[in-house]
DNA sequence: AAATAATTTGCAACCATATTGCAAAATGGT
DNA sequence: ACCATTTTGCAATATGGTTGCAAATTATTT
């Protein structure tokens, strides 16, 4: 469990440097889902916005995490379980996201149902997203 | 279906001013879901950029359209159907994205089904996207 | 139909979020 | 330890969204 983000990031062929394990380390050890701002925050500013941005993204190209859809124009990030590679994510499980504490959590147990779409739509990608209240909030 | 942006108006007690009619308008003539800088290129900004902000939110507000989740950082908005109301939707469609033409389309008729969450999660509302190739771009 | 009240619009300013170019710094391979 | 490559941080710029307020428009009253 020791510097599981090292091995995250030589699995990849990724640099180690201190932004990425940083980065890397803020996913390892939070529950739920980060945005930007988020990360931000709880790494106390150490890295510059930009680079926030570009190791996310990066983060994304090699599927380490995936991109959560909201409403409310920011972009969620969450780890993305083993078997998702570079350029191609299986991350079909549901995101749940608590309109109390705001949190947002993957629910990695629960996986996207199949739907059937009209002729002629061909799905490539899934997202559900649940918004209500979670187990923490529920009192 | 002369002036069914007046009909939809009055319905909810607004207001019949020339931005409100001309945005419901192009809800009315596009198939599939808008952001504010498609609403604003295809107004060709015959209003104000705060007009448009102040006018989606009225209507979301009131029921007539409804925002749709996005991974990009904008917010897309599309025409609610008829059942919904003030205050509360029941948008519960799939809605899909085209990785070709970049459209994003209501799925009316696709409902999002239902899951079982863990217990202690109470689920209030449903979104569901998905991605691929839609029925336009398919071949 | 004119006058008034209430709502909506547009402008300016502002804030937050995200992207790009480029030089300096850090990393990896030899 | 050196050098090539990659990554970082800064500055500047772009994009997206909000707020206050006066002017204009819409609805209401008479």
């Amino acid at each position: 469990m020791i510097a599981k983000s090292l091995d995250l990031l030589k699995k990849n062929n990724l640099s180690k440097t201190e932004s990425r394990k940083g980065i890397l380390d803020l996913f390892l050890h939070t529950n739920g889902a980060l945005a930007h701002a988020d990360i931000e925050k709880k790494t106390a500013a150490a890295f510059d916005r930009v680079t926030v941005y570009r190791t996310l993204q990066t983060f994304v190209d090699y599927g380490i995490i995936h991109q959560i859809p909201t409403t409310d124009n920011t972009i969620l990030y969450a780890l993305c379980k083993d078997d998702c590679e570079a350029g191609h994510h299986h991350d079909e499980h549901v995101h749940f996201v608590c309109n109390k504490c705001e949190n947002t959590i993957c629910l990695d147990d629960v996986i996207v149902p199949k739907v059937k779409l009209p002729k002629g739509f061909q799905p490539s990608q899934v997202a559900m997203v649940v918004r209500g209240v979670c187990v923490v909030c529920k009192n």
